[in-house]
DNA sequence: GAGGCGTGGTC
DNA sequence: TGACCAAGCCT
């Protein structure tokens, strides 16, 4: 059953992509499924201009899942480079093995088999399955949210967590045929991404504009609870930041007496390297010293 | 379900 | 200038 509001956006929209669209390269009809979920892994949290660099590289070293479950999941951390988060570097290589163990090599096409690997969840599992294999999947990020906020809701920005509301909408306003579904899906994570931005959204570039029920209703500002900011400074994420970029920038293993000189509180320090150590981002040696797990 | 988890660019 | 934000996931 066509939802009406969808109906309305979808030819604007899909012109709108097809001429203001990037040009990237997991976009490519020549880009494998893994290269798909490699760029949507490295792409959760982080902007597209960090990433670019970082994948060629990967995909290069790793063409395939096979491959990259060749290499020690320290390795997958270090070419991960400054991108953050580098558990999801760790999940990454999980992943590429259950992949080569459990598939037979090949990136599962089912959103629900692509679920249960680590590091995919539902945003990710989607993403593959309509990017990768074209289907007809509800593609649920930031982007879709802010931009179904705005233009349906008539809200200046959603609420800090994903609600069921959210995704009954984005499933609503789907294209019936699997092509148009997904092209669909990244026409609006791209409009979020060029035109329907957080801060300052350009919407005299809008090809939705004149329907946009946020605009309509007279841009009212944003009145949900309060949206927390990371605090960062002198914080484990800081702490735990400084230990791993200290592992990645150094060939072989580093004694404990060298990262302590990079943290003020000892404390804080060994609790973040047992941290590490037990998530396997970080592989302790012999006298103290400490390496990428291997 | 709230909170933890990196890094750097932007206005 | 320092909050805010960026294609989330996991516990």
């Amino acid at each position: 059953m066509p939802d009406p509001r969808g109906e309305l956006l979808h030819t604007p929209l899909l012109q709108w992509y097809a001429e203001a669209r990037r040009d990237l390269p997991w976009r490519h009809p020549d880009c494998s499924p893994w290269g798909v979920l490699v760029s949507e892994v490295m792409l959760q949290q982080t902007p597209v201009a960090r990433v670019l660099p970082v994948w060629t590289r990967w995909m290069a070293l790793w063409p395939t899942p096979s491959a990259l479950g060749g290499a020690s999941p320290g390795e997958a951390v270090r070419e991960w480079a400054r991108l953050g988060y580098p558990r999801r570097a760790l999940r990454l290589h999980a992943a590429a093995t259950a992949i080569r163990d459990e598939h037979d090599g090949e990136v599962p096409a089912d959103e629900g088999t692509l679920r249960t690997l680590p590091g995919i969840g539902d945003y990710t599992a989607a993403a593959v399955a309509a990017f990768a294999f074209g289907q007809r999947a509800t593609v649920v990020d930031t982007n879709v949210r802010r931009v179904q906020a705005r233009a349906v809701t008539g809200v200046a920005l959603p609420a800090p967590s994903l609600t069921r509301a959210e995704v009954e909408l984005a499933s609503a306003l789907l294209p019936g045929s699997d092509g148009d579904a997904a092209t669909w899906n990244v026409a609006v994570m791209e409009l979020g991404a060029l035109v329907c931005t957080a801060r300052a959204p350009r919407c005299g570039e809008c090809p939705i504009a004149s329907r946009c029920a946020w605009r309509l209703a007279g841009y009212p500002p944003y009145a949900g609870p309060p949206r927390r900011g990371q605090a960062w400074e002198g914080t484990d994420r800081q702490c735990r930041g400084r230990i791993v970029q200290a592992l990645r920038e150094s060939s072989g293993p580093v004694a404990g007496a060298e990262l302590r000189a990079r943290w003020p509180d000892a404390a804080q320090q060994e609790r973040c390297i047992d941290a590490l150590v037990h998530e396997g981002l970080v592989e302790p040696l012999d006298g103290e010293r400490f390496q990428l797990p291997s």
